[in-house]
DNA sequence: CTGTTAGCGCCTTCAT
DNA sequence: ATGAAGGCGCTAACAG
């Protein structure tokens, strides 16, 4: 049924060695033989089996790539980043969903997809710091994101830095009171800690008081609870010339609201983003944000995984990605000054 | 270094065939025997070797997804839901994004990949119905969508019978006169079309007269041409007392804008969208919508897909998953009466 | 119920 | 620059 490379060197008159040496591009073929393989290759329709490659060379060219969620659009565009990053490096990406649930999260560690793939690329969202020692495996990793670290590589964005670059453009424009939105009190680590604290960094640098009444909670980066957060904000009275929304989801969702109670952005209130996900593109006043530098985490990510797959022993490695401010119309206008 | 059978069988004292059998749950094996088994496999941390057995039998236990976008919400749940469908089946979903571009999607139909799986769940979002001949692959596929139909399998929406009970649906609350948003004028087939044809037939069967000035296009089905599309038909002055989002992003968007101009939905005007994402439950209000059956689309598309990779060798088969209408906010209170 | 044999298709020695 | 032999880890087929 299937054309294998016994069929071609006989065609061909070589040998299989020699028919492997052409599909290999090994330097040291006559052109001529190449030329004939080459002819029996087209001819007969050959195409390689990569599973027996795989099994003789005890790899499989494929990665994982384990994440919360598809349908949160971070991650769906991480996803892409991921796989194109993969594809230039001739290998192939599996993609895991954990649902963010911690039963899930373990699972994918050790599923039997593990055997399927020569490494994992792990975003965790709901393993706790304190279990570090789950990340220990034997087989070669590369952590994202901030939710924990352990003893493998690591690839993060500058939540801290980016944050506080975030906030301290909304004073640059003039904001004076600045509302976050995203806050989850009590956590240690993880993102809403780490922007929440790089916002307070920005107040404190720019010699701003710190008002705890413009600190919105919202459990779940979503646009809705973005909203609501806002409404809340807005019907407490609190008074407010920016907002900086730990998300894109929390900002639109905050932006819809001021949009409708007729408050105008940026003129009254300036608001930005986090993530510079494709939808701040698409918003009506288009949304400022911050590009965490998705793409060098993803190719990051992917040679530092396909390094350790090649045998490389070096210490564990922390990466930190490059950010950028993008302002768009929601605080592009010049703020009224105080 | 890896653990094989070999050693597995070594340890338990038996041959490497017994442990094979008892890897497989094969029936015959004496209850003592498979707990020896067992322990070798437990103690020696044995497992089993994926690409091996693949090798073996000519299969890799892996099946491709082909898709537009997974920054697409429907997309990204539908991927979700064959994701699922394919681990209750013991099999592995490799994804592959073709950014709805014709020569991505033709690429997808002869990828390296294509060695890699033992069959594709294809769904075009650019090819011409034309052009259904390069549907004419020599592996197991089955298509999804509606943008063209082959020789092949195919899972599909009930588009013109869910636009009509959309539409219908507003009908029944009261509507007379419904905007409907997303129409690609040109089009022969394609959602679009279709969803356009069940919004006619369902004026038709309710006696309402067909106004051209109530159809809105919109290229692409974002929130932010949803929105565009709506502030077209406000701004145009034309009067409606309902809207048909032909998917639920464009209903999204236009939720938003009638939100801000102050048209209290659904007593003003009644929204529905379609493909019922995971947004529509947050939003404000909620947002009713076409649950398209998805999940029964991945499972039929999957189970299909496992049939022709088992040999089934049938005509091809045209499955219709069924709706239904989720009735929520913003379509749900009783409206005045004509 | 369990063992033996013979490859699946490829690549890595080692020759030539 | 090319050929021959062996085996990656597993399972199908057949014995026993």
């Amino acid at each position: 049924m299937a054309v294998t490379m016994h069929d071609v060197a006989r065609r061909a008159g070589v040998s299989i060695k020699t028919v492997s040496n052409v599909v290999n591009d090994y330097p040291h073929v006559r052109a001529e033989t190449r030329r004939r393989v080459q002819e029996a290759i087209d001819s007969l329709g050959y195409r390689l089996n990569t599973t027996a490659r795989n099994l003789r060379q005890g790899r499989t060219g494929m990665i994982g790539l384990a994440l919360p969620e598809l349908s949160l659009p971070y991650f769906a565009e991480l996803a892409d980043s991921v796989m194109r990053a993969a594809e230039e490096r001739g290998v192939v990406v599996l993609l895991e969903q954990t649902g963010a649930q911690r039963e899930r999260e373990l699972q994918a560690l050790d599923s039997p997809q593990r055997r399927l793939t020569d490494g994992l690329l792990f975003s965790p969202l709901a393993l706790e710091p304190e279990e570090t020692d789950r990340l220990e495996v034997d087989y070669p990793m590369v952590l994202l994101g901030e939710r924990m670290f352990g003893p493998v590589d690591h690839v993060t964005m500058a939540n801290v830095e980016a944050s506080r670059a975030a906030t301290l453009h909304l004073v640059e424009r003039g904001c004076r009171r600045i509302a976050v939105i995203g806050a989850h009190p009590g956590e240690t680590m993880g993102s809403a800690r780490l922007r929440f604290d790089g916002y307070r960094r920005a107040l404190a640098e720019a010699g701003l008081p710190f008002d705890p009444d413009l600190v919105a909670e919202a459990g779940l980066w979503h646009r809705s609870t973005g909203a609501a957060a806002m409404t809340r904000l807005l019907d407490a009275g609190t008074v407010m010339d920016g907002v900086f929304g730990m998300n894109d989801a929390l900002a639109l969702g905050a932006l819809h609201v001021l949009h409708s109670r007729g408050v105008p952005v940026p003129q009254d209130v300036a608001v930005i983003g986090f993530d510079d996900i494709d939808d701040a593109r698409y918003s009506e006043p288009l949304l400022s944000s911050v590009a965490p530098g998705r793409e060098q985490i993803a190719r990051t990510a992917v040679d530092m995984l396909l390094e350790r797959i090649e045998g490389s022993t070096v210490e564990p490695r922390r990466v930190v990605a490059s950010f950028e401010i993008v302002a768009r119309e929601s605080s592009l206008l010049g703020r009224r000054a105080h």
